[in-house]
DNA sequence: TATTATGTTCTACATTATCGTACGTCGTTA
DNA sequence: TAACGACGTACGATAATGTAGAACATAATA
């Protein structure tokens, strides 16, 4: 193996999945375009991905799409966390009518692990499997507020800041002053950072070494996220993340 | 490449990824003694699938299990379905009280893609990401029933039947008949067949071909799912399982 | 009908992946 | 506390493989 200790032919095969995520179906040689390989490279590239279910063969079209086996491996990840934390997503639903989302922390970015939509007309959409940074939402705020502080710091000088909003923090030390305050209160919130007319409450998640890896927000547009309904949410809210630590691990509870 | 066509590191690389389907985190060792590979082979496949991200290491453990971009590609499969057919998932369950399931098609299996849960303590409990029989599954037997004969006849041919009941059904003939009638009924049922105390009602979804591909099956105990019940659900059930097969590009109802 | 594009096959050989050896670290045991 | 065993990781020689060039079959397009 090279010294830049990565398998080529194991790379690649990655990087074709990956081209899938901006494309539903792709051909040959549309991926070996894209890929910059030869043809036939690039088909027994993909034909090891078919035969493992990873990649399928729309037979109409003759072009590929991601198979079914990806979809089996996907719903594994994180599968114990998602099966705790589903029910309680459903609870607040019913509570207090808004999307609600589970998150994790994947570096500089959260990702969108399971939602359940509030019933308004007008609600907040996020995507399953979406990424958003990590400091202008109240989940990646409510994580990084609840991790050992010389990790967060590494974290943040990772960040590149770009400003959503007047309202998006982008200053290293008014984040860590936020931050402060977050743990103080348990909860994080985030008013209009990402999206205008977008407001959010989260609190983190702890795994059995009491560090926060995941969160759960509450989204809903800015006329109905009032300050006296954060407050409430943050009361079961809290609640709730506390007991699902508890079920992933988690000793002790924060007072 | 060799006479079987697959490239082997890609298809190791795989299997590596295969094997946390039964397994939340695994060493290095234990991967190359599932893989009967050696140590470092085994190693150089297991970094490069972590510097994609497929693979993620627990700092804590120092073991390796299923990374965040595995999920994310994961949730890029079928997503256009999935996001067409989940609002009226929600929709069957608020109607009728009961567990409702999306599947599809893969060979001779039908695999879950969502599911919206009943709030009876009693509920059928599916599993997003499991395979189950297609010929003794309501969904499974829905899309038999509403694609090529020439086709279904051939997916037959490969079923390995299997009795998980009494009243499995594992003889050929006996399942075409059952496809005739359900394909005229317009939905498939499925009574105790693949364990006792279970039933489900399904309805397929046609691609823009007109062949079924996909189902919704709405799952609960037989105490509570009574033939008038069958009988009601079916009506909205057909109505809506042809709306999702207009979205995603049929263009004549079965009348 | 001719041309172009695409998917697929075959095979020589250049390149890489494999694996044997070795090392550092950590946990266990005496 | 020291020795031992297990594990993860690094390095490099070489056997094995993956690549890509040429060619072919098929389908789409002008």
């Amino acid at each position: 193996m090279q010294n830049d200790k990565v398998i080529q032919s194991v790379s690649r095969s990655v990087e074709i999945l990956k081209c899938f995520q901006d494309h539903e179906e792709l051909g040959v040689t549309e991926i070996s375009k894209i890929m910059g390989l030869h043809k036939s490279t690039a088909f027994g590239l993909i034909a090891t991905l078919e035969v493992h279910r990873l990649l399928e063969k729309n037979q109409e079209t003759g072009k590929y799409k991601l198979g079914l086996e990806l979809f089996r491996l996907g719903t594994r990840v994180n599968s114990g966390l998602r099966n705790v934390g589903t029910p309680y997503l459903e609870k607040l639903v019913s509570l207090y009518g808004e999307t609600v989302n589970l998150v994790v922390m994947d570096d500089t970015s959260v990702i969108y692990l399971e939602k359940v939509e509030s019933s308004h007309s007008m609600r907040i959409c996020t995507m399953v499997g979406g990424r958003l940074p990590i400091y202008c939402t109240a989940g990646g705020k409510s994580i990084l507020a609840n991790i050992p502080k010389a990790e967060a710091d590494a974290v943040i000088e990772r960040i590149d800041f770009k400003r959503f909003t007047d309202n998006t923090i982008c200053d290293k030390d008014r984040l860590l002053q936020y931050l402060d305050h977050a743990k103080k209160k348990g909860y994080a919130e985030e008013s209009e950072e990402l999206e205008l007319g977008l407001n959010c409450v989260a609190a983190p998640i702890f795994n059995h070494f009491g560090k926060a890896f995941a969160a759960i927000s509450i989204s809903g547009p800015t006329s109905r996220m009032t300050e006296d309904f954060h407050k409430r949410i943050s009361v079961s809210l809290i609640g709730f993340t506390q007991e699902i630590s508890r079920q992933m691990g988690y000793v002790k509870t924060l007072i």
